[in-house]
DNA sequence: ATCATACAGTTGACAGTGTCATCTGAACCG
DNA sequence: CGGTTCAGATGACACTGTCAACTGTATGAT
């Protein structure tokens, strides 16, 4: 870490330093209190300066999503290659590093499932500003998309060992899906433990049960 | 439709127009679409009237999900009763109640599920603006909440008339969360066909033959 | 019938916000 | 050394949510 002088290192910084403020925003308020201006002033840098390095503010909090989805993924795959862990105990691992996530950045979690190019369907009058503010311009969300998935390849890889590549895929995306409807009603508090007599846990392994047994998994 | 001269008909007529206008706006372009100046100007009225209804945006938009949740608490309703439909039936059809939602009118279903009461933790600087916007200050989550939680004692009630009263809470929390991955992922762009193999539609149908099976439903 | 009141609706104003056009200065490179 | 590029700063604009003050009319009591 010496002294800074090369414009691309002073740039490097500054973008690291734009994602983290908008990082910490987000987990503080949600996306609403991601403000550009907020975000450049805790990266020490002014209003506009965030232009230079993301298109827009729905770029920047994109960019965050895809930074989070490499940390999943990484996290994901150094459970896959563990050799310490049973197979079992990877899917378990797996599911709750997702659902772990909703827990402890449950804003965090919902810009990692923001809808992603929404159809071109028409909307009229002053609308294509918010389509634009949306969806974002282009560029960034290939990363995203790109990270997001090799998360899903390392998931799929963890069915795979224990259940065979024949039904990996089918129960691989019940298991992911099912996990994120845990999740997501849990962060937003439709799953009453009063009502429903259980929690998110008992579900993901009554879940996980359910499919071992019909898998005929190990 | 007679001619509306008392007060009460005329505010009760443009709340309607107020939700309407919101709802049409919110399925044209998501909440950020859901302008209070563009809400009044649809309903007839103008910046300010829906602050005389509602005490904000947010509430405002709650109102449009509480009489979201009642008509999709009415459907499952609709199809709990109905003789003609077997057990089985009327649980593939309440999930694919909630599915067609998400399907049909994405931006509502986000907002179906937005998280309610947020937790009071502490978020300094100028977060307090945000945080009141954001959760509303009181009175409408109510309403919103009963009518989620009735669609809920519906689809509750369908189970257990599937799977008996001792297991119906686990298994339709597991079913209920689960349809709501499904949707999630669907609607966000992250359940990839080619990828998974698989469709939502089938992922249903894996999950309802699942739990059946494992809980001896007939 | 008269009059005070409540209250739906309007308007003006203000603080923020995202975004762009323009400007500035220093690192870069021939 | 001089021109160029580019990160960053600043001014400006349109738009937003929200509130205070205001207006007019239906309501209800007298």
């Amino acid at each position: 870490m010496g002294v800074m002088t090369t414009r691309a290192e002073s740039a490097a910084a500054t973008r690291r330093a734009l994602l983290d403020a908008a990082a910490e925003l987000l987990d503080l308020g949600g996306p609403e209190a991601v403000t550009l201006r907020e975000v450049g002033a805790r990266a020490g840098v002014s209003r506009g300066a965030p232009y230079r390095h993301f298109t827009g503010k729905d770029s920047l909090l994109t960019a965050v999503a895809a930074e989070s989805w490499e940390g999943i993924g990484d996290q994901v795959h150094a459970l896959r290659t563990d050799p310490a862990l049973s197979a079992s105990e990877k899917l378990r691992g797996a599911l709750r590093a997702l659902i772990d996530v909703g827990r402890n950045r449950p804003h965090l979690y919902q810009v990692l499932f923001r809808r992603r190019a929404n159809l071109p369907g028409q909307l009229g009058d002053g609308m294509d500003r918010i389509r634009r503010q949306l969806c974002g311009p282009e560029g960034d969300p290939a990363v995203a998309d790109r990270a997001a998935e090799r998360f899903q390849d390392e998931f799929l890889d963890i069915v795979a060992a224990l259940a065979g590549e024949r039904n990996a895929r089918r129960y691989g995306a019940l298991l992911l899906t099912s996990a994120h409807g845990i999740a997501g009603m849990e962060l937003s508090g439709h799953l009453d433990t009063d009502k429903w007599h259980t929690t998110a846990d008992e579900l993901v392994d009554t879940l996980v049960r359910m499919v071992t047994d019909a898998g005929e998994m190990t």
